[in-house]
DNA sequence: CTGTTAGCGCATTCAT
DNA sequence: ATGAATGCGCTAACAG
């Protein structure tokens, strides 16, 4: 009993039943002050907390909410999103304190997995990043009656049954590409992350609608790597671009350092713009032009809303803070302004 | 049963008893392959994946390990290392299908009550950071015996019965005064992190040592508003630093900003360096010098070391790589030089 | 090789 | 206001 005290030995040590214990802690019943007193000093003299798994087990409630990651965890992490949207969503799970389940996975066999045994006993919901067109996993949700919200990009993809938070990205993707216009840029070239992800394709929607072509559309995967590579590759092209709009901060910051590397001047020779706003893009040389997408409020959105239909209210969608483009020297002063 | 079946609907569908589904799902004993594929067909048909809680509940195991999280998440996740420690973290646990529980919490208490709730059923064990000279969670993580890694800072704190994952931050840090003061710098002062912490303490140390004096030693806290703030103190002073050694990156960015907007050239009239080499320290203006902690590598040590140990190995102190010093733009050709 | 049974620790009916 | 008994879904010890 030293090692792990059960709600029997609380019991036996306050003298009552483990019903009595049970219900001084979550106050199902009314209780009178003497044995309450009696309970909760035995429970802190044996430092006995339930056990998660035992309550779990009867009362199909975990207090967690989980998240199944199937990106690499190396190139998830260093986006600024994730990060910035974990600490939004923490922040609003630690007021209830609710833990919170990541699990990352490496193919789709894995991701069903995952999203199947987590239901089972270790989360109460999930926050379902990266979505795709007719995504496979709105299906599985709604096998496994799971709660869910889900992370999505424009109002087209709502659901009756299930949560979302949503944020425009097609409106603000063509904003960037008309200032570009305005500053005399016609070769605008945009980096898009998976085209697969409903957010990429949006982007790149907005893209194309304003620019009337998929010429300088290039498919890029959210690493530096790819950054560096697809700029390489447009510049090289015979009529190369003069202004280059990337899908996150860190294919910009590729492309930035490649296009210097080359002795471009930056906005002079080309125009970069980011999508992110990672607070380190107003420090870069020079300060980058970036899309904030408000992540943290995301995350804080998300949180609320899955509580809340775990609480059982109805789903509801809900839009985050709109994005914002913070305009700074990489675009501005351009050789065609 | 269409939505959550059990076991016992598995061996019913597949004519056999919950024991022998049981041991098909964890080959714990040798069955024929017949009845295995029933068994298998069985529960691919229902959909049926073993409920955690209840596998919890008997066998003591939840295949889950833990971090508690102390600090603000907007200042942790901000900063580079633990974004990088996670992906390192979660690379190992993938391989092994293994969760993790992220539990953030606003005090003391709270504190205490995460880590004695995530023991019973929740977690096998702990991932410990931010430790602090003789930490309190030591003695409970021992109460609870619970397996533990612990991310320490030197060789000072060794456990007998913990693992710990330790780096060396004194003398990187006494190689960058060194290197400094070859420099010609003779006025160099340090925005710490919160002394409280080892890491902090050992920096901090390693600085003193070699400058021999606390007259310019400021305590910060991580956060970029403390990183202008103390720099902004530190200018003012009738005899100002000509270089100042950050904790972390996120401040000596801070710091980098403000120094500019004084009208201060880096490094000729301040020379600055960070910490943590967060990866687009280099496509700062000027380019950062930072020191790498190796954060993902950490995080890769301290899974394998922490799933070693609940598998029943012997707890051990694991050195990882060292520390590595990027001199950049931010130090070189300064004025005295 | 497979069936049967007894808990794991807790919340929750019934009782009283 | 409290005690006693049942079962959540699973694993493992005991049978055969």
């Amino acid at each position: 009993m030293s090692s792990k005290p059960t709600i029997a030995d609380v019991a036996r040590e306050a003298g009552v039943t483990k019903g009595t214990v049970s219900h001084v802690f979550n106050g199902h019943r009314t209780i009178s002050a003497a044995t309450a007193k009696k309970v909760t000093d035995a429970a802190a003299k044996l430092g006995w907390i339930p056990n998660q798994a035992a309550r779990a087990l009867v009362e199909k409630k975990t207090n967690a909410v989980g998240i199944v990651l199937a990106r690499d965890p190396e190139v998830l992490y260093a986006d600024a999103f994730f990060p910035v949207f974990l600490s939004g969503l923490e922040l609003e799970l630690s007021k209830r304190e609710i833990a919170l389940v990541l699990q990352t996975v490496t193919d789709r066999e894995a991701e069903e997995r995952a999203y199947r045994s987590m239901s089972q006993g270790r989360v109460d919901g999930f926050v379902v990043l990266d979505m795709r067109c007719d995504d496979w996993r709105v299906g599985l949700l709604r096998e496994l009656h799971m709660k869910a919200v889900l992370m999505e990009s424009g109002d087209d993809y709502q659901f009756e049954d299930f949560s979302t938070v949503w944020v425009d990205d097609r409106g603000p993707m063509q904003e960037v590409v008309d200032h570009l216009h305005e500053l005399g840029h016609t070769r605008i070239a945009h980096v898009s992350g998976p085209l697969e992800y409903v957010h990429s394709q949006q982007r790149a929607q907005g893209y194309v609608e304003r620019v009337g072509s998929r010429e300088l559309l290039y498919e890029g995967d959210f690493t530096a790597k790819q950054g560096v590579e697809l700029t390489r590759e447009l510049l090289a092209l015979s009529e190369p671009p003069t202004a280059i709009i990337y899908a996150n901060d860190v294919m910009a910051i590729g492309g930035l350092s490649y296009a210097g590397s080359q002795g471009l001047a930056i906005p002079e020779d080309l125009a970069i713009v980011g999508y992110e706003d990672d607070p380190i893009s107003v420090h870069l040389n020079p300060p980058m032009t970036s899309v904030s997408t408000n992540a943290y409020n995301r995350g804080q959105l998300a949180a609320q809303r899955l509580l809340a239909d775990i609480d059982g209210d109805m789903p509801k969608a809900v839009q985050s803070l709109p994005e914002t483009i913070r305009w700074r020297a990489s675009t501005e002063g351009s050789h065609l302004a």
